[in-house]
DNA sequence: CGTCGACTTGAGTTAACTCAAATCATGTGG
DNA sequence: CCACATGATTTGAGTTAACTCAAGTCGACG
């Protein structure tokens, strides 16, 4: 496939003249991991940062009892790992493949210097890292505000937003990470999807399919207008 | 006093020339908020970022109940506030004032032409950005995979570190605040302190001042190695 | 067809919360 | 300088959301 075509692709590199896609087509390092492989772990020197062209990646923090908790899940044409580029420091967290995936990886110095002459790119990148910090204060708020029924609402809800509104999501991945992004675990998040079922909120179909019932119910939980527990009628 | 100088010591912006620095001194809108005054609120536009001058300010999320968690609190030279400037999105969470605080707010337009034109500005900013999400991961951490015990743990060698190393540590802030600031409530955190103070892990005398007794004892609570509650002896 | 991971359900435990109340600290108006 | 008001802090008692541990069922893949 053509290099320069999948860089254009990238939204961080959108506006970039074509010379300057010509550059990062030249600095970019091409890989591919397998599902279930490290990319890079909490701790490790950075040197660059990757974009997904192909696959999906979780960025993860884990505690020494084994428990997960997901930070992200980043796919197609999303850069991650760059806070070690302009920190100067070590990456904050771990890298993993959730599937099979393909990576650019573009070194530091190349890449820095780039910014140095690029001012869009510049203002991409900061729009990057704005939303991502966005994103923090969402999952901070979920995590320490929210009850697990209000974060799976919320999270429900974006799901919807990112499948054109749909009422019929598919869950895009495992129960078991879910619950790992929603700062839970499997037991928990399975007890309240079938709790949310009995009481008509959601109808949770197999294979990962759910079905928005109330949603003006369920936007209530993800408010923390209402609860889920006994008596909600 | 002159501001450029107060620009200039600045952290954002080392590395500038003087005649970006007059620039800035001249975009640069002076503003002064008293203790517990509202700053900006989530869902307010955002036309531009502040960095405080003097005085303390906290960045907080609430909850429909009133439960607050503080994701920030800065003091002298910290910008804050900058997110929707780049992302071009409503702020994200409310700021406040702890105590009379003067501050310099720079719109957005004037800052972004800024950095357009200079490219140590803008590997500034994202240096900054970048701690910030680099503070979040550790936030989301602690909230997620630690207990409160420690958390406070965590926060006392933070302390500890910014204050030189020093094992007589000043609180800085009231506990209800710290309460806050590590996703608690002033209950817990009272209740553990005086588990911590019983178990000669820390003293805590009058008035803010926290003394750390046993640092490796410490340590070990913060990175989960080992619990509070019953017998650790 | 057997293994492994995903998922579910039951039973018991617990860290942290809510509610209530008392004490202490600070500061202001008179 | 004193009395009261307000907020910070602590302690007790009870509740609970979510966790751990255990045991299964289900489904996909080699």
């Amino acid at each position: 496939m053509d290099r320069i075509k999948q860089i254009a692709y990238i939204p961080l590199f959108h506006g970039l003249s074509q010379e300057y896609l010509q550059d990062l087509s030249t600095i970019a390092i091409e890989q591919v991991v397998k599902r279930g492989e490290g990319i890079f772990s909490e701790g490790d020197e950075g040197k660059g940062f990757y974009v997904v062209i192909s696959g999906r990646v979780k960025i993860f923090k884990l505690s020494l009892e084994g428990k997960e908790q997901i930070l992200h899940i980043f796919g197609q044409g999303e850069p991650f790992g760059e806070v070690p580029v302009f920190a100067g420091t070590p990456f904050p967290a771990n890298a993993e493949a959730l599937e099979k995936t393909r990576l650019f990886y573009f070194p530091r110095e190349a890449f820095v210097d780039l910014i140095r002459k690029t001012p869009s790119l510049a203002l991409n990148m900061l729009a990057v890292l704005s939303h991502r910090l966005h994103q923090f204060t969402a999952l901070v708020e979920d995590l320490s505000l929210k009850e697990v029924p209000g974060r799976l609402a919320a999270y429900l809800f974006y799901l919807s937003y990112k499948q054109k509104g749909n009422d019929d999501l598919a869950l895009e991945i495992t129960k078991v990470q879910l619950a790992s992004l929603l700062g839970t675990i499997p037991e928990t998040l399975s007890r309240i999807l079938s709790k949310m079922t009995k009481e008509g909120i959601i109808s949770a179909d197999t294979h990962g399919r759910i079905r928005i019932v109330d949603r003006e119910t369920l936007g209530k939980l993800a408010q923390g207008e209402i609860r889920l527990s006994q008596s909600n009628f």
